[in-house]
DNA sequence: CGCCTAAAGTGTATGTTTAACACTTAAACA
DNA sequence: TGTTTAAGTGTTAAACATACACTTTAGGCG
C-alpha cells in the first residue's frame, strides 16, 4: 500500500460509552470499576480501543456489547475529547458515545464480570479522567433530544403504560409533569398503539399498555410532523 | 514516561474545518483545492493533523488560522468521522469542526495561496472523501443552533441593519420571512443596541444600524430567557 | 360484602405565542 | 416637485401551552 501521510503523527484513540437505563423510578448510568492503569479501581464509563479495521461506530457497538451483551440498541456519537492532559497516563483522544438500553435486557453475567453497577444520575460517584464531563454532556444531549425525537421509548420495555412513560420523562428532566397535559400531548401525536391488556404491577385498577409504532412515526414525519413533548 | 497503552494501536487523526461566511446575499462556504495525495486537485474543506502536544480544538483553531488568518472566531466541534474507508489513501479518523466568520475579515493573501474560493451553499461542487457529509451536517447544525442561540451575529459585521439580519436568516434557512414578524421577534428580545446612525448602502432612506449586546444576552440568560427566532 | 385506598383516567377555560396580512415614511434623483 | 425604492410600522385570528379537580376502577381488609 502507498502511504500518503506522515508515520510519526499517529495518535492513541479510544471510544467511551455512556450507558443509560431506566428502572421505572430513576434514570440510571452503568459504571464500571476500571481495571487498567492508570487510575485502576476508580469508577469509569466503559471504553475500548478502535481497531485499525473497524469504524468508530463499530468500536462503540463492540464496547457496549462487551459490557451488556446487547446489540441493536440506540447508540449515538456524543463528542470527541481531545485535550492533551485528559488522560494523565498518556495523550489519548477519546470519542464518546451514549447508549439508551432497556434495563431488564442486559446480561447480568457480563456486568458482574466487569464489576459494574447502576448509579442514579442524581448520585454519580467520582469518575476517572474527564468521564464526568462526558456524562454531563450525554445528559444534556438526552434532555435536548428526548423532547423532539421519540428516543425515550428506547429506555422502556416494548410495551409500557402512560404513567410509566410519564415517569420516564419526569426522571429525565427531574421535573414533575401534569398528567392530563402529558397524556393529551402524547396521545394526540397518534404514535402509540393501545393494547387490550392492562399492567397491574403498580395499581389495583391497572393501566393500559401501549406500544410505540415506528411505522406511524415515519409516516407522520413524511407528512411534516414534528415530535415534541413539553417539559 | 510509563507507557500504559498498546503501541501498535495508534491511528492517524485529522481535523477538518467547514467555514461559513455571509456576503449579505448568500450563505457561503470556503473551499480549497487539495494539494496533497490522494485526490490532489479536488475541492475540499481545509484540514490538518493535530500535533501530539495540542488539543483537537487547538488543531482546529490552527487550521482555521492557516487559511483565513483569523483567530477568536466562532468554532465548534461537529462530529468525528471514523469509517475505515472514508479516506481511500489510508485509514484516517477525522474530527470535523465548523466556523462562522465575518466574510470581510479574512486574509485574502492566505486564501489565494491555498487556491481557495467561496462557494454558495446552494451550489457546492463535488468534494473529496466524505467532506460533503461534513458540510451537510454543519449546515444542519447551523440551522438548528441559529434558531435557539445568537450565533448568527458571528456571520455579520459588528454593526448591521435589521434587513441585513433578516437576509442572513433567510439565507441560512432558504426561506422568506415576514418582515414585521421578524423585526417584532428580534427587537422584543432586547438584545440589540440601536445606534444613532444609518446604513445607506442599500436604500435611499437608509436603515438603522444595530449592535448585538452580549452582556444583555448573558443577563437575560441568567433570568431564564431563551433565545428563539421563528423560521 | 361493603368500605377504604391508591393509582388511573378524564375536560375546560385562560393566557400566550405564532401567523397572516398592506399601507406609510423617508430620501435620493430625475 | 414627482417618482422610485427600500425601511418601517399594528392588528386580528388561530393554534398551542398551561393551570387546575374530580371520577373511576378494583383489590384488600375489616
Amino acid at each position: 500500500m502507498t502511504r500518503f501521510y506522515p508515520l510519526e503523527d499517529r495518535q492513541l484513540l479510544a471510544v467511551d460509552c455512556v450507558i443509560f437505563g431506566f428502572d421505572n423510578q430513576d434514570l440510571k448510568l452503568l459504571l464500571i470499576r476500571r481495571n487498567m492503569e492508570p487510575a485502576s479501581g476508580m469508577w469509569s464509563i466503559m471504553g475500548g480501543f478502535p481497531r485499525h479495521d473497524e469504524s468508530l461506530d463499530n468500536a462503540a457497538v463492540r464496547v457496549l456489547k462487551q459490557l451488556t451483551g446487547l446489540v441493536d440498541v440506540y447508540l449515538e456519537q456524543l463528542y470527541a475529547y481531545g485535550n492533551v492532559e485528559r488522560d494523565p497516563g498518556e495523550r489519548v483522544v477519546s470519542v464518546a458515545y451514549y447508549a439508551l438500553i432497556r434495563i431488564e435486557d442486559y446480561d447480568k453475567h457480563l456486568v458482574r464480570e466487569h464489576d459494574a453497577h447502576w448509579s442514579r444520575i442524581s448520585d454519580i460517584p467520582e469518575l476517572v479522567f474527564d468521564h464526568r464531563v462526558m456524562v454531563d454532556k450525554a445528559l444534556r444531549r438526552l434532555r435536548r433530544k428526548a423532547r423532539i425525537q421519540p428516543i425515550g421509548f428506547e429506555l422502556l420495555p416494548d410495551t409500557f403504560t402512560l404513567p410509566q412513560l410519564q415517569a420516564l420523562y419526569e426522571a429525565i428532566y427531574q421535573k414533575e409533569l401534569d398528567k392530563r397535559n402529558f397524556r393529551k400531548k402524547i396521545l394526540s401525536m397518534g404514535l402509540l398503539d393501545k393494547l387490550e391488556e392492562k399492567d397491574k404491577t403498580s395499581s389495583k385498577k391497572g393501566a393500559w399498555l401501549y406500544r410505540f409504532n415506528p411505522e406511524k412515526y415515519q409516516e407522520a414525519l413524511a407528512n411534516g410532523f414534528y415530535f415534541s413533548v413539553d417539559v
